[in-house]
RNA sequence: GCCGGGGUCGCCUAGCCUGGUAGGGCGCCGGACUGCUAAGCCGGUGGGGGUCCACCCCGCGCGGGUUCAAAUCCCGCCCCCGGCGCCA
């Protein structure tokens, strides 16, 4: 059995290096891990030479009666042992190195991923619905569409449409992000009423889509160990999201897709058990370390959410199109409440280290005159699935091989929110609430309905 | 948190006291036999190295130690089960 990664760095390094430049890192990794790995066979034949003449030997004591006979047997062993260890412990060396550098490995660019070193080089796919544009963002929103040769159709708004963050904390006064801020530190959030049944009634949608087509609903650990967490992500990843526990050996998750990938560790997987189709559900936990003053208003970017997560362990020949289910599911979802979106091929220097290939979902909003990310759709093929020892068992021969692992969004709460506030939005502040939504905001006699409205303004001020 | 019991190949289990190449069952894969199927029979069943043949090394929760030699003895840690305590 021999992960991917290995394998072309034995046999076809050019590939590796490929995919090493098309992610703007140093292609001379490779030769550096070829020449350790080659090293560190060259000394693992070596340990293994003298491993086995010590056993010989150590064998042979067992059945040696005579006294004189076994003392110089043992004489010899310890002379071997001393050989044998100092040969361990370069192998040791060798080993930890070759295997330090082998997990900084990024998963190999996938052929149909676009080259190119910021989002501006991911390439639109298609869109979907018809975007409320207003008059000052129609240059923008060219720029977005139809440099990519895509028509699609618009509403022309002649007013201005209230950004998100302003929605939620002045016009509609349902979110504190300045009171969080004292409380809990910037990016934090109280949010009340109206937008708390929302937030509910997005993830009670998207487990009641997604379980009617066969996903089975798990509440997964939102704490898990650091073993898991690296296999799972990256050193970035890790320094930039994860929040630890101080005293213990737990991470608070930074998505569902985490505990989720850990739920088969170490196990193997028999083929005609997959696809195993899961969705998570969970609060997600990030510091948004690296994001610096970008969207720090508002609930678009925050240290805490709720999201649901779609995660597939699948047989290596059918991954490609679980990734393509993944971001259909993601957008029927998105098409139900009405939200217009794009989805790109996002470029190779904006993947990540676990993703081959990756689709966002980017949805229209009217007050930034931007599509923004809502959704993301990764193919991991065999990147977590080595780290985490998650074996795939073929029937025939009984050959072991591992699986693919993939993950999507299929919503994020507060981040859909934000588009639900800009793009319902009227002309008065009102923000209509999808009607796919209502049925699950009908049980509760508080929930809204059909609207959200903002608050009256005081008498004086009319 | 305390006391006791336990963690062995995909699963179950023997071996641990008394150190000397980890045995059996189930499942699965393959083979021979067979009109077909099953039973029964034979072989295989983790990771790595290797001229990918032979063969060799490593693997008994994890990490150390003792020893020529550790699943076995010693120390630390993790997890599981039972009892007590605490508790939404």
């Amino acid at each position: 059995m021999t992960w991917s990664l290995l394998r072309y760095l034995r046999e076809n390094p050019e590939v590796l290096r490929e995919s090493l430049r098309k992610r703007y890192m140093d292609p001379s990794l490779v030769d550096r891990l070829r020449s350790l790995d080659e090293q560190w066979r060259k000394l693992k034949r070596m340990v293994d030479e003298v491993r086995h003449r010590h056993n010989v030997i150590t064998r042979s004591i067992a059945k040696t009666r005579d006294p004189e006979e076994r003392k110089k047997l043992i004489e010899e062993a310890k002379r071997l042992l001393k050989e044998r260890e100092k040969l361990e412990e370069e192998l040791k060396r060798v080993e930890a190195e070759r295997e330090k550098l082998l997990l900084s490995l990024p998963n190999i660019v996938h052929e149909s991923v676009p080259e190119g070193d910021s989002d501006e080089y991911s390439v639109p796919v298609r869109f979907w619905g018809r975007p409320r544009v207003y008059r000052e963002f129609l240059d923008a929103f060219r720029e977005q569409t139809e440099k990519w040769g895509f028509k699609v159709d618009y509403e022309l708004l002649d007013w201005k449409p209230v950004g998100h963050a302003d929605m939620l904390e002045n016009v509609l006064k349902l979110g504190n992000t300045i009171k969080a801020a004292e409380v809990a530190g910037s990016r934090f959030y109280y949010l009340f009423d109206d937008l708390v049944w929302l937030d509910f009634a997005l993830l009670v949608y998207a487990i009641d889509r997604l379980t009617s087509k066969g996903y089975r609903l798990v509440l997964p650990p939102y704490m898990i160990r650091h073993r898991i967490l690296m296999g799972v992500i990256d050193m970035e990843t890790f320094q930039d999201a994860i929040y630890k526990i101080e005293g213990e050996d737990l991470y608070l998750i930074a998505t569902a897709e985490h505990p989720l990938a850990g739920l088969y560790y170490n196990e193997e997987v028999m083929e005609d058990e997959l696809p195993i189709k899961l969705i998570g559900i969970s609060p997600c936990f990030r510091k948004e370390a690296g994001a610096g003053n970008r969207d720090l208003k508002g609930i678009f970017r925050v240290h805490q959410f709720h999201k649901v997560e779609q995660y597939v362990y699948a047989k290596p020949e059918e991954s490609w199109n679980i990734l393509e289910e993944l971001i259909h599911n993601a957008e029927e979802l998105f098409q139900g409440l009405g939200l217009p979106y794009r989805v790109v091929n996002v470029a190779s220097g904006e993947l990540g280290a676990p993703a081959a290939k990756k689709y966002d979902l980017e949805v229209w909003m009217p007050a930034q005159g931007r599509y923004r990310e809502m959704v993301s759709a990764s193919n991991t093929t065999d990147w977590q699935s080595y780290r985490l020892n998650i074996r795939l068992v073929r029937r025939k021969g009984m050959v072991r091989e591992y699986v693919h692992t993939l993950n999507s969004t299929a919503i994020a709460s507060t981040r859909t929110i934000t588009a639900i506030l800009e793009n319902f939005q009227e002309p008065d502040g009102t923000v209509v609430i999808p009607k796919v939504l209502r049925k699950y905001l009908e049980p509760f006699s508080k929930a809204p309905k059909d609207a959200i409205y903002p608050v009256k303004k005081e008498k004086t001020n009319e």
